[in-house]
DNA sequence: AATTCAGACAACCGCGTGGGA
DNA sequence: CTCCCACGCGGTTGTCTGAAT
């Protein structure tokens, strides 16, 4: 098929924001002649456009039943709709808002409805919840967070030595700890492994995002597995509200009764422990097994500023 | 007051497709 | 049937503006 001839071979022709004589050049002629061929229009408006950039200007600007303003509720609520229905159709999609062009909803998905998805835990692209342990990147902020709980503080075994001797060192392997700790009470869990298992620790640092995407991991994992008890249980756990139902089949710390079989075997958690080491300033340190850590490590690490981002994670979790 | 940064939106670019010659 | 043109679409980039530092 033969390419459209676009407007770079026509290289005088303006490009860029539009000037108000220009608007209104193209809008008179359009409203008395209509758009016609759009590849003629520019010579016969009087402008230095190409026809492609006239057509946008009016479809998306000029058109008179645009409407501008705002998204309203409803209309937020029929762009989801619809585009859970047609994916990325925005053309189809704006035909059913009338007064909104495909560019504006475009816009508008990309800018404010794609985040807010983000935010609540959904894939914006298939409108369902993200399942992928990618999530886990909200990890570290989440376990300092527990870590305040002093959930861990008495089973945690970081070297002490080693954590006091550099507070960001220590603040880093801790949180490494901790993931470790809440994959370890996930996967132990009867419920199927996680879906991504061979989970790259250390990519968990690269940026920290949000309490409620963790919150969401969660949910999402219970709605894809089941297990409604056991997860529970970990958010509880996690969250501080102790030992709650189910708690007792995901051999939680704390917990009684009879675990059933995890269905994680040994070798699987042994990976799990030797992927806990981790680079810091320059150095690979291992998290050594059987050392409790003291309470003045505790306070060395400085994590209260996690206080705020707590309350809300216990609230969605619970 | 100056600078930096992020969000919002306008505009552009390149590709696919339909239709006419 | 093939070629070419014009259009429309979706992704991406550019620009502006206001908030934060």
């Amino acid at each position: 098929m033969g390419r459209s001839p676009c407007c770079d071979d026509e290289l005088a022709l303006k490009k860029g924001p539009w000037m108000p004589e220009e608007d209104e050049k193209l809008k008179n002629y359009v409203e008395k002649h209509g758009h016609g061929s759009w590849r003629r229009l520019p010579k016969l408006a009087g402008l230095n456009r190409c026809g492609k950039s006239c057509r946008l200007r009016w479809t998306n600007y000029l058109r008179p039943d645009i409407k501008r303003g705002k998204f309203t509720e409803d209309e937020e609520r029929l762009i989801l709709d619809l585009h859970s229905l047609h994916g990325n159709k925005w053309s189809t999609i704006a035909a059913s808002l009338p007064g909104r062009t495909d560019n504006e909803i475009k816009n508008y998905w990309n800018t404010h409805m794609r985040k807010k998805l983000l935010r609540a835990g959904i894939d914006p692209a298939t409108h369902r919840p993200r399942a992928d342990l990618g999530l886990l990147t909200d990890l570290p902020k989440l376990l300092a967070a527990a870590a305040t709980l002093g959930g861990f503080a008495t089973s945690l075994d970081v070297n002490p030595l080693q954590l006091q001797a550099d507070a960001a060192a220590a603040n880093h392997l801790v949180k490494l700890h901790l993931v470790q700790k809440l994959v370890e009470a996930i996967t132990t869990c009867s419920l199927p492994p996680p879906p991504t298992p061979n989970l790259n620790l250390m990519a968990l640092f690269g940026s920290p995002p949000s309490l409620p995407t963790i919150s969401n991991l969660f949910h999402n994992y219970l709605s894809n597995y089941g297990g409604g008890d056991q997860i529970a249980a970990v958010a509880d756990h996690y969250s501080g509200a102790g030992a709650a139902a189910g708690a007792s089949s995901c051999g939680l710390p704390g917990s009684s009764g009879s675990a059933p079989p995890p269905m994680v075997s040994a070798s699987r958690e042994n990976q799990n422990k030797s992927e806990l080491s981790t680079s810091v300033e320059g150095s690979t340190d291992t998290i050594s097994t059987d050392s409790p850590i003291s309470n003045d490590t505790w306070d060395s690490l400085n994590l209260t500023d996690l206080d705020d981002d707590l309350g809300y994670w216990k609230d969605i979790l619970r």
